[in-house]
DNA sequence: CTGTTAGCGCCTTCAG
DNA sequence: CTGAAGGCGCTAACAG
C-alpha cells in the first residue's frame, strides 16, 4: 500500500509538492481551481500530514506537556479537564506525566521535555521538590512554563493559585465562630508554598479571635496515609480538649473521619472538621463534610490559557500574569442534627 | 546560541554524526573510550535528541493515545493512572482526549492522530457512538487500538472489560438478599454493550429468583444530570413500592440519594440502593453506600501493556488477547442503625 | 570501529 | 500562480 502524503498526492495530481502544500494549507497563492482539486483527492485518500515531520521542519510540535503529581485525586483531574479543553481550541494536543511526588521522576520528566517534544509546559511540582535546577534549565530550552496550584517560587514565570492565605483564615474563623476554641490544623510536611499560606491564615485567624497558638495542635502529615491515620489517632488521644480540626487537604480530612468514627468523637457534636477538598460527595458524607473547594475546572483553563498565549506569540511567560482564582467556603451541616 | 544537536556535538568532538549518533545510542560498534567522551560532552552540554526527527525517521512516536469521554471521574483518572505507568515503564508518552462523549469530538480526535502522532491508541468509546467507521479506518492507518471498559463490539481488537453481566446479577442478588422485591434498574440509555450486560445480569437475577420483570421499574437516564433527579423522583413517586436501587452508573446512585433525602425515603430502611462507583469515600455516605468497585487503575495498566506489546511487536492486537477483570461488591452498611 | 551518503515528510526560500 | 531545491535532526544502509 503505497503511502499517503505530500509526494503521493502530487504525483497522482501532476503538480508539485510544494503545490499540494500550499494548497492544503490555504495560502492565498494559489488559485482556487488547484485548491478545489487538491482538497478533493486529499480528502478521497484520507490524507492526514504528518505531525513529526512539520514539528522538526516549523520547530513547533503543537504540544504543551501537563507534569502533575497524580490524577486520582479530583483536583487534578478537574484541571486536566479546563488544560485539554483550552488545548483543543486552540489546535494544541497535552502530553502527561505524573511525578507520584517523586523528585526523581519529576526531573527525570522535565530532562525528556528539553527535547522540543513540548511547546511549553504547565505543571504542579511535586511535594518532595526542593532543588529546582530541572526546572530553572527549561529557559534555556526556551521552554514557557506556566505553574498552577502548586507552584514553585523560586521560578520567575506566571503562577494560576488560589487565595490560600485568605481560605486558610475563613475556615479557621468558620470553626472559631461555630464554638471551636482548641483548633488543630493538619498538613502535609513539605515546603510548597501552598501549605505555607493556608498555615499562615490559620495562625493569623487564631490571633486575630485572640486565641493562643499551640503548635503542639500543629500536625505534620506525611506521605503514607496509613501512618497519618496513626498521627491522628494519636493527636485526638494526647490531646481531648480538641474541639475543631482544619485539614490542608482532603485525604487529612477524610482520615480524620475515620479516626473520630473510631475513637467515638461525634461529628460536629464533640468535634468539627473542615478541609480543602473538590470531593463531588462532601454533602453527603455522614455528617457532611464542611469545604474549601477550589475552583480546579478554571484553575486549569487559565493556566493553559495563559502559557497557550506566550507559546503563539513566542514571548516568554512573565509573572506579572500569574492569576489568583477564589475558592469557596461550603459550610455544611447535617440535616439530621442542624 | 548555538543549538545542541548531534551535528554541533560532532564537530566538538572532531568525528561524523553517526558516531555520535551511535555512541549516545549504546551501539555496540563504537568502541567505549568514544562512547565517553562522547557521553561526557553530551552531558556537559545538556544535549537532548530531538524526538520529532527520531520519530521522523523511524517512523515510531514512543507516543500513544488515550482517548476517553472525561477524566474528572474517579474510575477514568485512575485508568491514566494505571495508563500512564504502564506507559512510562515502556518508554511511551501519553497523549490524552477527551471526547465528553461527543460523537463529532470522537471522529475529529481519531482522525487527526491518523497523522503518524501515536504508535497505538487506548479508547473508551463516547456513549453517543453508533458508527464506528472513524475507529475502523485507524487499521488502514495501522494504529493499533486497544479498547477498555466502553468498548465497541463491532471492531475486532482487544478489549479489556470487566464482568458486567456477574456484577450486575450479583447487585441484584443483594438487594434480594436483602429483602428487597421491587427493585428498580437505573441505567444511561445508549449502546454501549457495558450497560446491557449489567441490564441483563439484572434481569436474570430477577428471573432466578422468581420476582416479576416490570419493564417500568428501569429508568433510562440521559445525559444531563438534572433531567435524571427528576427522572428518579418521577419514578420514586409513581412506584412507592420500590424498596431497593440498583444503579448502573456513579452519579444516578448520588442522584438517588438526593431524591431519597427529599422525599424522606430513609436508606436503607425504606430502600436500599447499591450501584457502580468508585468513589473511595462511598463508605462515609450518609449512609454509606453499597457499590461495585471496578478495578480501574489494573483496566488502565492491563489495557496499555497489551497496546504496548503489539506495538513493540509490529503486530495487530487480536480479540483474543482481550481481558475481563472482576469487579468487587462492597456490601456496606450503616454504623448506626446496623 | 568510523565516516559517507541518502533519505523520513514537510515547509520555505528562491526562481521563474 | 507554480516548480525546484535545500534542509529541519536524526538514523540506517553501505563503505572502508
Amino acid at each position: 500500500m503505497t503511502p499517503v502524503n505530500l509526494k503521493s498526492l502530487a504525483e497522482e495530481l501532476n503538480m508539485s509538492i510544494a503545490t499540494v502544500s500550499r494548497a492544503l494549507r490555504d495560502s492565498h497563492e494559489v488559485s482556487e481551481a488547484t485548491k478545489t482539486r487538491v482538497r478533493a483527492l486529499a480528502a478521497a485518500r484520507h490524507y492526514e500530514p504528518n505531525a513529526y515531520a512539520s514539528s522538526l521542519r516549523r520547530n513547533i510540535s503543537k504540544t504543551i506537556g501537563v507534569v502533575i503529581p497524580k490524577v486520582a485525586n479530583h483536583f487534578f483531574a478537574l484541571a486536566i479537564n479546563g488544560i485539554e479543553e483550552a488545548a483543543r481550541l486552540a489546535g494544541y494536543h497535552v502530553l502527561i506525566y505524573l511525578t507520584h511526588d517523586d523528585y526523581a521522576r519529576e526531573v527525570s520528566i522535565v530532562q525528556h521535555l528539553k527535547g522540543g517534544r513540548v511547546d511549553g509546559l504547565l505543571m504542579s511540582v511535586a511535594s518532595g521538590t526542593e532543588d529546582f535546577a530541572h526546572i530553572k534549565s527549561l529557559r534555556e530550552a526556551n521552554i514557557p512554563i506556566v505553574f498552577f496550584d502548586r507552584v514553585c517560587a523560586e521560578v520567575a514565570t506566571a503562577k494560576v493559585t488560589t487565595n490560600d492565605y485568605e481560605s486558610g483564615y475563613q475556615a479557621t474563623e468558620h470553626l472559631i465562630q461555630a464554638g471551636c476554641r482548641h483548633i488543630a490544623h493538619l498538613l502535609i510536611s513539605n515546603n510548597l508554598s501552598i501549605g505555607q499560606f493556608r498555615l499562615q491564615g490559620y495562625l493569623d485567624a487564631l490571633a486575630a479571635h485572640g486565641l493562643p497558638h499551640d503548635p503542639d495542635l500543629i500536625l505534620h502529615g506525611v506521605m503514607d496515609n496509613q501512618q497519618n491515620v496513626g498521627l491522628i489517632r494519636e493527636l485526638l488521644l494526647r490531646r481531648p480538649d480538641i474541639d475543631g480540626v482544619f485539614a490542608s487537604v482532603e485525604r487529612l480530612a477524610i482520615s480524620t473521619y475515620h479516626v473520630c468514627n473510631e475513637l467515638g468523637r461525634r461529628i460536629p457534636q464533640d468535634i468539627k472538621v473542615i478541609g480543602f477538598s473538590n470531593l463531588e460527595a462532601a454533602a453527603l458524607l455522614d455528617p457532611p463534610l464542611s469545604t474549601i473547594t477550589q475552583p480546579a475546572y478554571d484553575i486549569g483553563r487559565e493556566a493553559a490559557k495563559i502559557l497557550l498565549r506566550a507559546v503563539e506569540k513566542k514571548k516568554a511567560v512573565l509573572p506579572s500574569q500569574s492569576v489568583v482564582l477564589e475558592s469557596t467556603l461550603f459550610a455544611r451541616q447535617s440535616t439530621a442534627q442542624g
